[in-house]
DNA sequence: CGGGGGAGGTTGTACGTATAACGTCGTCCG
DNA sequence: CGGACGACGTTATACGTACAACCTCCCCCG
């Protein structure tokens, strides 16, 4: 390629090839069937190979009006949790398509008044995930398809949902407790007020509920090992009868939870049940290996996809709940005595 | 606004604001200082807020020949590093008006042929960790300003490159272990080639040859706990002396080598001494707590950002090596008789 | 009183693509 | 032998924006 020379457009191409730059266009975008003879789409093939031409996504996208690229917001990216999101999602958009952007939702990163500050490419649609409300009006206001991840079905301003069926991870918990005879409870929550966490919340309260001579406390702390860790040894050392099973909102908390066990002397699961909810790799790293509510983080971005290719065509898209299913391991057993 | 309406144009939001488009584009554009009077322009910014104007990017992108719009390519998501490195990339690009797409390099996702499929958005430049070859060179095809993260200086086709000074960190960890009294070494090493897992290799072979007596095996294993688990169980089986110290290439390959060493009823740090990189969450959660060289992920977004400026700026960007720290916990102790 | 110049705009155009609408042959059939 | 039709292309246009170039007052100065 000449220095200095700029990229290769289908004007350029048609020029080598020897024809007009509405026969490259045909040639490239698959639709010359009837159109241009194999010799000339083979002549224009090999003018595009040979100046090694891309089309300009920019005028495509200009003219086409649309990009085959949608917006996935997520939280954070410090567990695998959402990789895992993106991934599902990423396969059926590659399917249709399509591309996905990821947006890890900034906390410092880029202006709040503009959520889309940082992925300024043009886009068709938006799957958000614990997205804040002011955020999600912005979005509706531009009028962009939206799916809502974990999010209240009925505050969602009319946006579709796709939701784990968290309430029923948690009932298999505190069912999972209840049979191994703890009475004693408490709930380590997310500090965070969203829909999934208020949902693990009155779950399991609501199931605990159910069986007599319960009590349960609760305790709130940020998702970080620190954090739980410090949450967690306070509400131990507060007066009256321990708690003999600890439920936390995330495997994250539980590992803190630990910590403050080993601290405070206590054996997990002798003295202590721990249970948390992701199964994260953290969750067999550690010994013994967490008992948790294990989600199904690429299936929920295949559906929350799907969700948003239907109302990309105008369908209305499924609704059913994703299940879940607790992995019993190590770090539940009876209480002691 | 009306039903089966369409996106207002900055023409819709002239038509309304009783100006020519080129003054919205003026006014909106922050250019018009001394070619439009502040009532005008208060009246354009006013039809704008009404009609809820968004401009159109791909048009934006067309007429500018540019998108302010950057690639950053990731081996995996599956741990918090790169999500450090996405933050404080970000954080860089924002100030400079840049956004930043992230690109997880896909294993299953996406043709390999094109590594692009996914990202459709028109890009400025690429900052790519851990990129295959192929990748590579397509991307230097597309004449795409490049910066390499963690990379081979000398092997990557003249593109610019940012790397952490892991050398450093192993030497770090090799005379650590030294000063212990450690002399039978196994070396866990990540089952990839890669610039970054080649320099550790060699910096830690280099260093502990430099005391006499010491013996170096080595084992490789993908990066995953329970690859690690099998990969440290065999080899601490192999005959002869155990080695006393083992050295991962990464914290969660540490966390694999934690349970291998569980399971043969090794306890750690007195029977055996470990260490990882990355200092993960990971690394705090686990019992005793991980010896293990920190990485500044956000540091190496940052700069590996602001290589990228340089490189779009025309300018040669900074090549000094990032530092790295030994952080010093309970898996390392001098080792038993 | 002529005209230079600045304030306050407008007109026109190009970015690169996809596609609708329109030729222009040669062929084949009635 | 006329014309309809298929094969093979081409011409023209629009997408929405940013900005260069131009225009038109009106004020002010020599």
């Amino acid at each position: 390629m000449a220095p200095g020379s700029t990229r290769p457009t289908s004007r350029d191409v048609a020029q080598v090839a020897g024809v007009s730059q509405a026969a490259v266009s045909l040639v490239l975008g698959g639709k010359w069937r009837g159109r241009v003879s194999e010799t000339t789409a083979e002549r224009v093939r090999e003018a595009a190979r040979e100046l090694g031409y891309r089309p300009n996504l920019a005028a495509r996208n200009l003219r086409l009006g649309r990009t085959r690229t949608v917006l996935l917001v997520v939280p954070a990216l410090t567990t695998e949790f959402f990789a895992g999101v993106y991934t599902g999602a990423a396969r059926v958009a590659a399917e249709h398509g399509f591309g996905v952007v990821l947006y890890p939702s900034p906390e410092g990163v880029g202006p709040a008044k503009d959520p889309f500050h940082s992925a300024q490419a043009a886009l068709d649609g938006v799957i958000a995930s614990s997205m804040a409300p002011e955020a999600l009006s912005a979005i509706r206001g531009d009028q962009l398809p939206l799916v809502m991840l974990d999010s209240d079905p009925r505050g969602s301003l009319g946006a579709a949902t796709v939701n784990l069926d968290i309430a029923d991870g948690l009932r298999q918990v505190a069912e999972h407790l209840l049979a191994l005879g703890h009475r004693r409870f408490l709930h380590l929550a997310a500090g965070i007020p969203s829909w999934t966490f208020d949902t693990r919340a009155r779950s399991l309260a609501t199931h605990l509920a159910q069986a007599p001579g319960t009590s349960l406390g609760s305790t709130r702390a940020p998702i970080s090992i620190e954090d739980a860790l410090t949450a967690t040894e306070s509400a131990l050392a507060a007066p009256g009868p321990r708690p003999t099973a600890i439920v936390c909102d995330d495997d994250l908390l539980a590992a803190g939870a630990y910590k403050a066990a080993r601290r405070l002397g206590l054996r997990i699961p002798d003295d202590l049940s721990i249970t948390g909810v992701d199964d994260l790799a953290l969750a067999t790293a550690i010994d013994p290996e967490l008992t948790t509510v294990r989600l199904d983080a690429e299936l929920f971005g295949e559906r929350g996809m799907q969700a948003l290719l239907a109302v990309l065509e105008g369908r209305t898209p499924a609704q059913d709940a994703i299940p879940v299913e607790l992995v019993v391991r190590g770090s539940t057993a009876p209480p002691g005595p």
